[in-house]
DNA sequence: GTCTATAGCGGGATAGAC
DNA sequence: GTCTATCCCGCTATAGAC
């Protein structure tokens, strides 16, 4: 794996577990084995690597995503809650989540980007909640948008809240139960 | 008041606006007119500060859940979410959930009292769902852990999403489904 | 592509005068 | 209680050698 690559899922990891403000090139650079002014080859400054990290996300969100469209939409739903449940197990929160919280103390461009993401994830679950309906597995009458919110808000806030309790039997009983409230 | 209480307030609104590492005493000592180095005579640390910066919030929802003790369950549980509201309106996000996402950054003791005052808001859900169930308002089946869960972890990301939003709109609209749930 | 070296800043924290 | 002065550290970032 090239050095570039390696970089941005260390960042991945870094940005998960402490925050934006809460780790540095130089946490990178060690994790990577050399000197963090060679970091700046790949990446001219840290807003540089935050905006390539958002991107990251957007693209494994969107190739996860299109390796599931064949899928009903309970299951895509089931598959969701299964791959927060993993960050989770890791005592990692959603890139979502840990950038809404430094929100405040981050660059215009990382914000717009970070809405961008967010809307993009939003879309997505518009999308499956509206397939749900068509195929008649999910309630008839559910307001998708305000369903689609429900769900982003409280799994971005539920695995912060499992990250501090320690455990992700809370988290796993949410997933459930948000499915459930979809059904017919 | 008092130049501590002011540091404090202060404090409040740069950990709910830029996270704990997006404010420094620095930040503080500059808001308040004296010099960061005069702040230290009344936090030793900057951990000192978050320290306290918990204990108060503990102790102002502790006087808010007081003041409304001869309340309904139903009326508790619209206040709560106005509380959050306001929050919300002046572009902050819940101190848990500040937290919650900085909790990889942060020292033992700091982790330790989080979960303590996290701990501490679930229990009066939990509280107020029985209170409501006794008054036969709430739904006599409901789960009340998992829905106290469900509530926690949607009001912290749901603030987060709203911020990033920039619109209240969501939220309240998040905020009446959660309620409209609970009822019988 | 990776290095050394360094600039420049801001952070947390302390000593000691007033 | 608040100040000045200072320390040491870690951060972002750049210049220039290899």
């Amino acid at each position: 794996m090239d050095t570039r690559t390696r970089a941005l899922d260390l960042g991945r990891h870094y940005l998960q577990t402490l925050g934006f403000n809460g780790f540095s090139f130089q946490t990178v650079a060690d994790a990577l084995g050399i000197r963090k002014a060679s970091l700046h080859y790949y990446f001219a400054s840290k807003e540089d690597l935050g905006m390539a990290l958002i991107e990251e996300y957007q693209k494994s969100y969107a190739d996860w995503a299109v390796k599931r469209e064949h899928l009903s939409a309970e299951e895509k739903m089931e598959q969701l809650i299964q791959m927060f449940v993993k960050i989770g197990a890791d005592h990692k929160i959603c890139p979502g989540g840990v950038l809404c919280a430094d929100f405040g103390s981050v660059s215009n461009p990382m914000k717009k980007k970070l809405l961008q993401f967010h809307l993009g994830q939003k879309a997505w679950l518009v999308r499956t909640l509206k397939q749900g309906i068509q195929e008649k597995t999910f309630r008839k009458n559910l307001p998708v948008e305000e369903t689609a919110d429900l769900i982003q808000a409280s799994i971005q806030g539920g695995l912060q809240v499992a990250r501090i309790r320690g455990e992700m039997k809370s988290f796993k009983t949410l997933g459930k139960t948000l499915i459930q409230n979809l059904k017919a």
